[in-house]
DNA sequence: TATTTAACGATAGTAATACTATTATATTGC
DNA sequence: GCAATATAATAGTATTACTATCGTTAAATA
């Protein structure tokens, strides 16, 4: 069991683009460069042509792999709560104790990032910055609901969902747990983004506070 | 005080306009239509083209109110963050125990709202559609800290000092009053959008239920 | 009422973006 | 060595988000 947890690979709905980027050697530098220069300019300033330039490679090659530069973002985003939900398996699998089970995940959910040497070729903490500071693009559009069907935004549902039976094993009387658990996810990302931009806004700044401010919030109301 | 209280109107900042849309009847048609197609259409497919012809006018003229149309964005937020937050203190400035005025302050920031007889050409509920559906596109941008320095969401932070205030007032120990108001005003947008688009990530659904999380998780939070 | 002034409407134009289409040139597999 | 595939280069298109200009209309003032 742990082999095969360790050995477990982000994967990713294939709608998502046009031909896998994992698949050669130009898809993983879109990739990386992309995750690189969203994460310098943001996505409005960012676009394939820029990126093509900064590779040493043509805006058309691009446009093999990504459809266009939402689904793009959405990809990037999906990897990342895709390798966040890895880590939250990793973390919590031996643990047995329903509470000290929850506490793990949300410290492992909420707490910043830091780089990670499994994923070579992609910079986890460029990456988290990209989805702190664009979290809700990829879904605040006219064509949510479609893209919801075709599934896109399934790993970060899945995620949402563990959590949430996270907290139904501690307290299977609580009524809110996906509420609660969507809370956590979100609120979190808006966290590090108003310690960022409105230091007026939280009191959270650095790590510490920002996962005690959590498990506080979400043990406190589930009563335990 | 009373009178004081219901003669109260919602102040812009003016830096949002180049000429003060409430000061004419071009500029009230602006704000109502505007808000009626944005809600419809969504901000991405609005422009002020479009809106010239909605009311028989033309995008140089609307250039001539709004500098552009994420302004115009960051103006319609603010008149219903503006107007939310004068609920806020018409609901509670008669309530003299903290506890009774905190419970009734989340209520009126968290339930869906209900059409205002009192702004004639403004529509509160269409206006609702449009923070919940964009909500973060305001200050998702490149320029957040540029436009923050410049006042543009001064309405939004003074709303949420309110509730933070509200929140000492019944438990001064609590060291994450700011971060918890932070995250009742997102995480009820959230919500919102959440009971719409994804429904599987949320428990909430109608008045009820919505009101109800919100109360619990902050009295436990603060340990009420 | 005549005149000045401000507001508005109409048209044209621009730079940038987000692609699409086509063709030429490498690279790889057999 | 040849066919098939992948990539590069170039050009082109529709749309967007404005800006600039100018004539007309309405309002304010004298």
């Amino acid at each position: 069991m742990d082999a095969l947890i360790r050995n477990m690979e982000v994967s990713i709905n294939p709608r998502l683009y046009l031909k896998d980027p994992q698949s050669t050697q130009l898809g993983k530098r879109i990739v990386s460069n992309g995750i690189d220069m969203i994460s310098a300019m943001g996505v409005e300033q960012f676009n394939f042509k820029k990126l093509g330039e900064q590779i040493g490679s043509n805006e058309s090659s691009i446009y093999r792999y990504f459809e266009n530069k939402h689904k793009f973002l959405i990809y990037l985003c999906s990897w990342y709560w895709g390798w966040l939900e890895l880590r939250l398996v990793q973390e919590t699998h031996r643990i047995t104790e329903p509470l000290e089970c929850l506490k793990r995940g949300i410290d492992t959910l909420t707490r910043p990032v830091e780089a990670d040497a499994s994923y070579g070729h992609i910079d986890e903490v460029a990456l988290h910055e990209i989805v702190v500071n664009e979290y809700s693009k990829p879904f605040l559009t006219r064509e949510v609901d479609q893209q919801n069907r075709e599934g896109y935004f399934e790993i970060y549902k899945r995620l949402v969902h563990r959590l949430a039976d996270m907290i139904r094993a501690v307290n299977p009387e609580y009524p809110f747990a996906a509420s609660l658990s969507s809370t956590v996810l979100e609120g979190s990302l808006h966290h590090f983004f108003l310690e960022q931009h409105f230091p007026s806004l939280t009191e959270l700044e650095g790590v510490k506070n920002h996962t005690l401010f959590f498990r506080q919030l979400v043990l406190s109301a589930i009563n335990k």
